[in-house]
DNA sequence: CCAACTGTATTAGTCATATAATACAGTCAA
DNA sequence: TTGACTGTATTATATGACTAATACAGTTGG
């Protein structure tokens, strides 16, 4: 059964993406594996304090993508494979960093000192995962 | 008076708060001076597309964090000082690279080779600005 | 079998975002 | 001065995100 634990709810991302995003991110990690068993919407919703229509949405958009398989009154299933996660790692990498480049250099930061702050920040909260 | 040439709608942030974080950066970027003065709430409506009281709410924003200042019937005009600059550059900082070095670490990215990502895209597309 | 769990669907309400159409009073330059 | 521009305010509508309360049919384990 994959775990929630390190689910953790941030900016004004709608919660449906977020998600969606952290068994994707799972998925690309090794965390989450190919027929790996989903809580249940309502066991989910339960567990991180939301909506069961909203984590519905966001199992229904993996569904959509081919991500995970449901029957009506069985566990949902991931189904993964390698190019899926090839595929789901950068999709995920260019939206992550396109995004970052982006407003740094809006912000007039030199590509050096870019690295540096990110080098910096890596250190500061880089124990857990 | 302050250009919006460079300014691109992005993923899904809502329009005023992209407004906003466009004239902040580059205040940040020292691109934007205290003194500016901004284009009309009708006029930059009219330029980028959306509607009058989408910029009406960014601006009024700016106002309430008093680096814009405002009076019927005339322009606003950009009110910066050495130390709001700096709060405002640690401040987006924060806000961006937190979220990045956060979703890369979900994904299992190791930090060298989230600096040699980095470091490769913004050797892709940076040449603008 | 059957009770307790599943996924799925529907309807309703709230809130934030965004648009649209006005209206009014203050400013500023010709 | 005066007309065209300002900021500001109000009301209405539409859509997406989220919650809430149900309902129903399929599955699974004891």
């Amino acid at each position: 059964m994959i775990s929630f634990d390190a689910f953790k709810p941030t900016d004004g991302t709608p919660i449906y993406l977020q998600v969606l995003l952290y068994i994707k991110r799972g998925a690309v990690a090794g965390t989450i594996h190919d027929g790996d068993e989903l809580p249940s919407r309502r066991v989910l919703s339960a567990l991180l304090g939301i909506n069961p229509n909203t984590v519905q949405k966001a199992f229904h958009m993996l569904e959509e993508e081919d991500l995970i398989e449901s029957q009506a009154g069985a566990k949902s299933v991931m189904k993964l494979s390698e190019e899926k996660i090839t595929k789901l790692r950068e999709d995920l990498l260019k939206e992550n960093i396109r995004n970052i480049t982006g407003s740094l250099r809006q912000m007039g930061i030199s590509r050096e000192e870019a690295l540096r702050l990110i080098d910096r920040y890596w250190e500061e909260e880089g124990t857990e995962q």
